[in-house]
DNA sequence: GACATGACCCGCG
DNA sequence: CCGCGGGCCATGT
């Protein structure tokens, strides 16, 4: 595991700014970060050393859709994520989030 | 230093 | 309504 770059950790910190029962999206998250580009904070995502620090099962797709956790993490792995977000009050509608857009974190 | 890939999004046909 | 292509920034090889 090697660290991070200073653009990464800046994601992971706005990232750790999510309080459970609230979830964001790349797009947020990028234009919070000031930069356009969702793609490098999925980049950032994947490279997550901080697992437990940063909730990126908290990210989920501009359309309230989960993110790739379902695409290649095919399994339990994205079930256990499901579930636990589940616990801190988010809501599943299958593959999508139930009342997305109001359990969407706005960054101040 | 350059090429290729990605946990993406938007627009067009 | 569904499918395909292009473009964005950053990372890794």
């Amino acid at each position: 595991m090697k660290a991070p770059t200073a653009f990464a950790q800046r994601v992971y910190q706005q990232l750790r700014k999510v309080p459970a029962g609230k979830v964001t999206t790349y797009k947020a998250l990028a234009q919070s970060l000031g930069t356009k580009s969702y793609q490098a904070v999925g980049t950032a995502m994947k490279n997550n050393p901080y697992a437990p620090e940063v909730p990126c099962h908290r990210v989920v797709k501009t359309n309230g859709m989960i993110g790739g956790f379902m695409g290649y993490m095919t399994g339990q792995t994205i079930e256990k994520k499901r579930q636990m977000l589940q616990t801190e009050g988010i809501e599943f509608e299958g593959v999508k989030i139930k009342d997305f857009e109001k359990k969407l974190f706005q960054f101040q």
